[in-house]
DNA sequence: CTTGTAAATGCGAATAATTCGCATTTAGGA
DNA sequence: TCCTAAATGCGAATTATTCGCATTTACAAG
């Protein structure tokens, strides 16, 4: 079972009211009075994504960015080329992640919050 | 354009060729007796990356692995638990991104090539 | 076939991200 | 209230990734 501390509660309300995938960094900066060591928050993130309360990736940086899941759980259209991002507004994942469970009896967690591509924008840009 | 180069190569035959995504350490380690530099191999990725020769994740370690875009490209679901992986065999994302693609002329780059959950073994086996 | 040039690479150092060890504190069951 | 396993702070260690610069190379133009 999964203590409550001080430290998990505000780092899954940071998650939870977030408009976009942060990483570690993110959250210690948004704490940063709060007297978090980074080392908790990685540990932090870790547990949480054991225990399948948050999704990783990796962002267009390179570095890891974390959200939370569940149902009211958000996904993001990211441009490669200008990283504008557009909300998804819905999980077009159930339908797959559904089938995937009929036939692999395979239970997957949401995650992909960041689904990259090329914008309209930059896509009539590039190949004029 | 893009200039074709041994390094590169060899990189996009190995992912070609891999039966799993690889890291930048992967293919440094596999590509050992060739003299190249693991600086190169990462910008190589990147190149590709940007060009969309390749997609890349996060793996369940927090290293970043790559994997060949395009037609006969490969999905995996990955335990969360145990870390065997089963191969999907198809892509379960094609109707999904034809549809953002309508909608919002977003041209997703095919990715998310781990699906991360938990297996019907585990699964069992923790609940019991 | 040569030549010029921008792009790619090797090398090694710098930076950034992530993990670890250990002493101390804390949540929550007994 | 007490006990103990689990969580945290702190700082160092490790690993992953990026960068700067000198050298080499692909390839287009002549």
């Amino acid at each position: 079972m999964l203590k409550k501390t001080k430290t998990r509660e505000l780092i899954k309300n940071l998650l939870k009211n977030s408009s976009s995938p942060l990483s570690a960094q993110d959250i210690f900066n948004l704490l940063k009075d709060q007297n978090i060591t980074l080392s908790s928050i990685y540990r932090t993130l870790d547990t949480f994504y054991k225990n399948n309360i948050v999704s990783k990736e990796s962002s267009h940086d390179n570095t890891i960015v974390y959200s939370i899941s569940g149902d009211n759980h958000k996904h993001y259209l990211e441009c490669k080329i200008c990283h504008k991002t557009i909300d998804l507004g819905f999980c077009p994942y159930h339908k797959v992640n559904e089938q995937i469970f009929k036939k692999h009896k395979f239970l997957v967690n949401e995650h992909n919050v960041i689904i990259y591509g090329i914008c309209d924008n930059c896509n009539t840009t590039t190949t004029k």
